[in-house]
DNA sequence: ATCACGATTGTGAACGTTCACAACAAAAAA
DNA sequence: TTTTTTGTTGTGAACGTTCACAATCGTGAT
């Protein structure tokens, strides 16, 4: 026997009142009397009733639903080389426990590193399942057309990664302090040294934690060419041969500081390779923190990035931007350097 | 200006004909002149119009949603720790790519471990999101009420890692045979004093490798005790402790399989604590091919599951069983061994 | 007692789609 | 030609919920 599903008909049924009744209980909308209210609820505990999504939606009212976003590209590469993605990891498990507290679902979907098809993608999706808010994250946090397009719509928007906060909620850490923390830490050890493995030139926090770097060497009162900066651009071949020109130089560093773990794996391949001890010649820390560091020989030392953060408290905000509350706002969310066996004061 | 989302009337009104005449056009329904399905589709292209996925439930046709389910706690403790997931990023992977070829859309949600409660919150989450078909994934995918809760409501079901394939789709490997061959691998390669570290004795596809391990052993016609098996809990720890007790043995082992990479982490632990050298005194295969294994020192040589490739295969007969296909049927998906720089002959 | 007002409850319409069926047109068969 | 069949298009109803508004019930003030 198949089950037909419960409705709201069925619950005011069983607690004789009517539809609208029931759903202002479920909705926990005032001016119920307390006697109906239990009898509702009870009736909805007995059956078992959840109301359908489908049908809310086309009443009229929120789609208990939050889009995270995320560029395919980047994440389809991820995936497909086998790497991990932390990044999404970590997004989920702030968004879905964020959401699951509050009765919304959070849907996760991709969409094009074009911006022109990146709106459009977006616009399907959009359309589709017409949720209440969309996290956008980078690259795609730092497009205007996606955020307009949300406006357009009437779609709460959160952006991470981006610092602006009028009209969207933005969440993201402070990069530039990250670095200098970084930095500091290694300074504060001995070292004079240090060279810093930028990831991309024309991404955005990339920039900003080397100048995070010089400004820490400037801090400290050291002479600007203490800290030299290589550039590569996120992957271990790359970093490879940044660092080995660096290396070789008659100002070895001893220590880095490299844009994200596959590149401080790369300083760890190339220290092996020349016969540099790490820690003991050669201070290493990473800044991206993905789960793999710890289990490295040695553990590596990094900045973890709030991800969870910064995508648990979009969320808050959206679900409470959906529930009225005014949209916009800006978030900093505090990242922590987290230190293991791969930085030593230098011998 | 907020724009009012396009319906399906401004599309009919748009290209002159009715409302279910564009609907039989989206849905590639028959008996509509080739004349006018092109001007409808046209229309739809300029309106860029999508279909609203709530109002499609709702008029009683699919729902386009496939929802995928994992386990609340193994899930969450995992990210909590910080520890990746890769086997989410895969079954996002292969979901994801998969669901979106069919224009279908992907929602990844999480269960309680305990039965009972597991099938209250999985049916509290059909009752909302109505999805057209459900993954279930280890341990829910032999919990037979989940199935039964699924057949009842009349939705398809897929099952990873179970075997039956009769009423659900089951996608599954062969666990045995990639036993036989990761321990085939290092007989060839000579070695005779082999170890097993198993997860858990009442987690089936452990119980299976520990079967196909032994029947490798048996078939290259060595005595039993050549491979010895110590169980563990999956954890490093764990790992750490049964590894110790066989390695200070008389039959040290010259080559060991973990159950998972975390696992094998820990032999490579304990080698460099022993003064081991890691492959020239003890070669180590893992059994799960996590992204870290390729960053380890050495590299891993490790059975790659085909996650992906499972939850890509269900989703594809799922959404063929929601468009008429008939249910059921049973998919063994291929493994891999991945040889890396962890095995050699024994010296 | 009567009135007015706020609190509580119920009713019809609407949301955007598909289904079931009716209407019409064209082609094939008589 | 007339009839039958087949193909094409349109119309009203339905899905399960919320919204807007109407109806009823109390309660305190007059």
């Amino acid at each position: 026997m198949k089950s037909e599903s419960v409705t709201i008909e069925h619950v005011a049924a069983a607690a004789g009142v009517s539809r609208q009744t029931v759903s202002r209980v479920i909705n926990g909308r005032p001016n119920v009397k307390e006697a109906v209210r239990l009898r509702v609820q009870q009736a909805v505990d007995r059956l078992g009733y959840v109301p359908n999504l489908s049908a809310r939606r086309m009443g009229g009212a929120r789609s208990y639903l939050i889009l995270a976003v995320n560029d395919r590209q980047r994440t389809l590469e991820n995936w497909q080389a086998g790497r991990g993605n932390d990044w999404v990891d970590q997004m989920l498990f702030g968004g879905m426990t964020e959401c699951e507290r509050n009765n919304y679902h959070l849907v996760f979907e991709l969409i094009d590193t074009d911006p022109a098809k990146a709106e459009s993608d977006l616009a399907a999706i959009l359309s589709a399942l017409r949720p209440d808010g969309v996290i956008l994250t980078p690259p795609h946090s730092d497009n205007p057309r996606l955020a307009a397009l949300l406006d357009d719509r009437s779609i709460a928007c959160a952006r991470v990664g981006h610092r602006n906060g009028v009209g969207c909620v933005d969440v993201y850490m402070d990069e530039e302090g990250a670095a200098r923390a970084a930095t500091g830490h290694l300074i504060g050890l001995g070292h004079r040294a240090i060279a810093f493995v930028a990831g991309s030139p024309n991404y955005g926090n990339s920039a900003r934690r080397v100048a995070g770097f010089h400004q820490a060497i400037a801090d400290a009162g050291h002479s600007s060419d203490a800290g030299q900066v290589a550039t590569g651009d996120f992957k271990f071949d790359s970093a490879v041969a940044a660092i080995e020109s660096m290396i070789v130089g008659s100002n070895r560093p001893t220590a880095i500081i490299a844009d994200n773990d596959e590149m401080a794996f790369a300083a760890l391949h190339v220290a092996d390779r020349h016969g540099l001890r790490v820690p003991a010649d050669l201070s290493v820390i990473s800044f991206e923190d993905t789960p793999g560091v710890r289990f490295s020989v040695p553990p590596l030392t990094a900045i973890r990035q709030p991800t969870a953060e910064m995508i648990s408290k979009a969320c808050e905000r959206l679900i409470a931007i959906s529930a009225g509350a005014d949209k916009g706002g800006s978030f900093e969310l505090p990242y922590a350097l987290i230190e293991r066996a791969s930085t030593v004061s230098p011998e």
